[in-house]
DNA sequence: AGAAGCCCGTACGTTTCCGTACTGAAATAA
DNA sequence: TTATTTCAGTACGGAAACGTACGGGCTTCT
């Protein structure tokens, strides 16, 4: 019945079952968790997989257990830049929370994992059906609303090797591991900067010793080294997720 | 029954009463508005008055009329950036939408008006009463959640001129005139930038015809050709505004 | 094994915007 | 009216990041 995921050595992709690993789902009463479970299936999230496509009905809500959806905002002109990152603290799918059914953004797997996922409408009926359930997503909207509120800061306000500094951390407390399975390039789009300009400023953070690097990788080596690189940019989004859901990631 | 506003020439400060200019009170139910309407009071909203604090609990709920909010996130070491603005199409508060009784980032406003506020309790005692209402404001906070987005974008992407003019069409398509009664200097504050690189933008501007300037105030003069400056950076919070709730601004 | 493609290191001239600061003009207070 | 403050115009060196591009090493495909 279980499917296993082809366990790859550049990230933690290995799904676990009998475990609730999403946070999210993991905060639920059981009677909510009740409500969501007939529907809910296990999912393998590849890297690059699509979960939301801007002004497309929103088919899924996620649940991430391992791995990283980058939230990525597009305009007309293509211009785009990443306005945050949803793991297994969250969910896709907020524009359902606010009742709206279709995507604003694009989402999609930066770093492939696992999780759960639960039809759009199925998660809509169940959050009609209990308050607790409702309570509980629109914290978690809240939190990634207040995410992006400083992505705004930090793209306005801080220099490169800050918003990759803070990106850093931000893929780490999602992680399991200190291997971050991502290259320059992947970087470069989702701050909205220069793949060369990444790599200058990675290899920076190699001279100090702050990371490890390596073809398609990087290893955080020294967490509060690239904390104090972050400076402030780093950390209100994170407090406050603690304080509405009440744990850490 | 109804009283002229006054028609001030530098900007349109004076309250108006017995009409609802607010877009979203305009949009409710008689019975959601009722719910509403027995401590909501008339507010002269002077600028720079401060609507909410961030980590303080929210006291009041503002609907605005006439003028502008400015929400703008701060960090810990005092780095801060406009997040998005509020006018007539909106209200402040959205945290209590979300359940929070706290603001996570500085509100004030920017440009003096006038409007309604009630208490953020009894907001949230109505909110609950009325599924409708309830709805209703959560498109609302998804429309500036959007719009924060979009401002995340346009900081990350956009040069100084883009940003500018898009911050210069979205304060217009919130007042009654074209004249916005601000200094570079709070506009520099807003955008994260230096007041000298607003003054040299805006002096741009003028010489393409597309404003007229005077100490403390700018006046726009070609729109299209604002729209043109600000590409692709503006308008899609704006369509999915009137996307979610149906109406221009 | 060889070819092809991807990824990273590096470089260089250019653009954008910063930090800072000085000035004069306009508005406000004394 | 005079003094004070606020605001806008301008300047200059410098930092940050850009667009572009080339070459070489690592991976993957055939």
């Amino acid at each position: 019945m279980t499917i296993e995921a082809g366990a790859t050595v550049m990230n933690d992709a290995t799904p676990v079952r009998s475990e609730v690993r999403n946070r999210l789902l993991a905060k639920m009463s059981a009677s909510d968790l009740a409500l969501l479970t007939p529907l809910l299936e296990d999912i393998t999230l590849k890297e690059r997989q699509v979960v939301e496509v801007p002004n497309k009905p929103i088919t899924h809500v996620y649940f991430v257990e391992t791995g990283v959806v980058s939230v990525v905002a597009v305009n007309a002109e293509d211009h785009r830049i990443e306005v945050g990152v949803i793991g297994r603290e969250g969910m896709t799918g907020s524009p359902l929370v606010f009742g709206d059914d279709r995507a604003q953004h694009s989402a999609y797997m930066q770093i492939g994992g696992s999780g759960k996922r639960i039809p759009a409408a199925a998660f809509v009926t169940a959050m009609n059906q209990s308050q607790t359930l409702r309570a509980l997503v629109l914290k978690s909207a809240q939190a990634f609303m207040i995410q992006t509120a400083h992505t705004a800061l930090a793209n306005g306000r801080a220099k490169l090797e800050e918003r990759l500094a803070r990106w850093l951390l931000m893929a780490h407390d999602r992680l399991n591991s200190d291997a971050v399975p991502l290259t320059h390039e992947f970087l470069a789009v989702m701050l909205g900067v220069r793949r060369a300009g990444v790599t200058v400023a990675l290899h920076s953070f190699e001279r100090r010793g702050l990371i490890a690097t390596r073809r398609g990788q990087l290893t955080l080596i020294n967490r509060a080294g690239i904390e104090e690189v972050a400076g402030s940019f780093y950390g209100i989004p994170e407090a406050e997720l603690k304080r509405l859901m009440g744990e850490t990631l």
